[in-house]
DNA sequence: ACAAACTTTCAATTATTTTTGAAAGTTTAA
DNA sequence: TTAAACTTTCAAAAATAATTGAAAGTTTGT
């Protein structure tokens, strides 16, 4: 396989997997450009390079810098904009997780904490509800702090085993 | 807020959570319902509660299935089928993890292989994109295994002292 | 074997999401 | 201040995904 044809492959791939993961098509194949990119690429060339409209990249570009993994370069003497993305995989896993946490989980616990207090009466079925829904309420705060802790557990020794062991 | 208000809120709310991370809508709302319920449910039921066509129903209960987190039940001297979740939220989300990486996650690694591997020849371009995406597929590697290891670890002491510091 | 009681399938419809492209907006240099 | 070079916005169009409903399929009891 040539370069071409597997930097193609590659952005392809990235796009699907982004898009079952509920991130846009267009929005995970412009990262996974910038990401495979040694320099940083101009809004004309990823137009060129993805097929896509003037909008598409624009409106795009704008969402991956709203969550804080790719960035706006300038270049001395050029007029226009460049782009690249957070190229450490680290920094990028803990921005999407805090985003994704921010944006959909808090809210999601906001109502099942909500749900999970009403009063359960009597009735069996009241009280399972109220007891699967704090379960499920302790569950997703937990998970969502998992990936937080890793990077604070990072800086100690128990830590470095743990990511040690992962490997 | 009563039962009946609180029990739509979090089917609602599940289900919205569900379609943001690329699973439907109604198989999410189908899910959630299962899940508060204290005993088994017939189509109908769900149909008449979520207010869904019986293709819908029977489309979305067989993915649920086919994912291992719902099962048939029967009931004595009843014709129709029932159906429950299961409701243990570890075992389900080993059984989600399970399943998007057999069917999301490995397919990708495969391509991620396939074009971390090629001649880099001499360019600067080339040599950044092999050795970023043979560390994307490092990475992806290794956390695709992470809920695996955590469930293993679970078994041992360490585990044990580090699910508690998760909490 | 028949028919009642169910479930599944899938082509057509509907809803949702994404993309386009041209007009409006902004910045820079002269 | 003007105009060229560039970016953003957003209503309309296109693409994609989910849903319906009725026909076909299955199972069970008599």
């Amino acid at each position: 396989m040539e370069f071409k044809e597997a930097k193609n492959k590659f952005v392809q791939t990235w796009g699907a997997l982004g898009s079952q993961w509920g991130i846009n098509k267009t929005m995970a194949q412009i990262h996974a450009l910038l990401m495979v990119s040694n320099e940083a690429v101009s809004m004309e060339d990823i137009m060129e390079e993805l097929q896509i409209s003037r909008g598409n990249a624009s409106m795009n570009l704008r969402a991956l810098m709203d969550w804080g993994i790719v960035y706006k370069e300038f270049k001395a003497g050029e007029r226009k904009e460049f782009f690249t993305a957070e190229k450490d995989l680290d920094e990028l896993a803990v921005k999407i997780s805090r985003e994704r946490s921010k944006r959909e989980i808090k809210p999601a616990l906001k109502i099942l904490k909500e749900v999970s207090t009403i009063e359960a009466k009597d009735s069996a079925e009241e009280k399972h509800f109220v007891d699967q829904t704090s379960k499920l309420y302790d569950f997703v705060l937990k998970a969502d702090n998992v990936l937080d802790k890793m990077t604070e557990l990072n800086d100690n020794w128990l830590g470095k085993l743990f990511i040690k062991m992962m490997k």
